[in-house]
DNA sequence: CTGTAGATTCAGACTGGACTGAAAATACTG
DNA sequence: CAGTATTTTCAGTCCAGTCTGAATCTACAG
């Protein structure tokens, strides 16, 4: 994997770009792609030179990677070194990636919202609007809870099926 | 609202912070709670004092807004500013962002794993792995613009419902 | 125990994007 | 039309994150 062929690097150039739109380190998202891709396991080392980033660098994202749970090391016979290997299932893969920002993102602005609620003070003016507005916020993120607590119950490919349910339940005809 | 209440500073702050960590500026996220909180709309000058920011940042991010249609400008007899506020609808709001995003982020990486199944080089060593793994990736892809069509279809009761009666598919018993 | 390969940490260098302020453009008013 | 209020643009500055490389730490082999 010292080269890349066009596909691999179109593919890991453009995850990257994607990664930095969301909040997701380029160079995170660049070796997650590249893990993706790869059929072998790879060692630090190779994927620093294959991305032509620092050695550090590679060590910092991929603890990030197995933060989320979607990068393991793996162990070579005969190879003292780690090596790396994402996970294969794309549904699962993002299953526990949105599990967990939901969990950093969305929790704690449920909280917000909550606190805020019992704390509107009701002698200020504009009290009863002010709280209108919380309490819509408020409902839509908790119905966001409510449905990823749901899909969380499911397996992988239950909740696959359960997207395609919803496509025919809007009245779609073909 | 020059001033601003405990609650109402708790939430500009905190929407600030959680837009930074979406891929959306901090100022941009910051105006929109302010907006989204006030009852009436606030001509620049006032977004600028309030949040302490300079006349000229308030102008760009709130073109931004505009841009995403969850923000307009509005006339107030005998004002000749525009004064600007923001989308009420909570739901309304967020599917509009979603499907911008979508079209900006979603559909592009479709287009280039399309590209790239294509130009899988079947003479490359790894091409049927390669493609593969292509392969699931735009199927995951795919199935999410399915949804996604499937709801933009619907008006935002609807797909309230919807959501509402996926929860029930999943089995659960209370 | 010593030597070595590999992994991690961290202080500083280096951006890219955000922000500012001044200048230009635009839109009114009388 | 001139004068004034408001908005937009843009060149420069700034700064929060990112990235690097040297130093340090860890784990193993001999």
């Amino acid at each position: 994997m010292a080269t890349l062929t066009g596909v691999q690097k179109a593919y890991i150039l453009h995850w990257g770009e994607m990664g930095t739109r969301w909040g997701i380190n380029r160079t995170v998202a660049q070796i997650h792609a590249l893990l993706y891709l790869s059929p072998r396991a790879l060692p630090a080392e190779e994927i620093a030179e294959t991305l032509s980033v620092a050695r550090s660098n590679v060590s910092t994202s991929i603890r990030e990677l197995e933060g989320w749970a979607i990068v393991r090391a793996v162990h070579v016979l005969g190879d003292r070194r780690e090596h790396y290997e994402s996970m294969k299932d794309v549904w699962e893969m993002f299953r526990l990636v949105i599990e967990q920002r939901k969990r950093r993102e969305i929790d704690p602005t449920r909280e917000m919202l909550r606190r805020s609620l019992e704390e509107v003070d009701p002698k200020e003016p504009g009290a009863d609007f002010t709280r209108e507005r919380l309490a819509a916020m408020a409902g839509f993120f908790d119905a966001v809870t409510e449905l990823h607590d749901e899909m969380k119950r499911l397996p992988t490919g239950t909740v696959r099926k359960l997207l395609r349910m919803g496509a025919k339940v809007s009245g779609r005809k073909k």
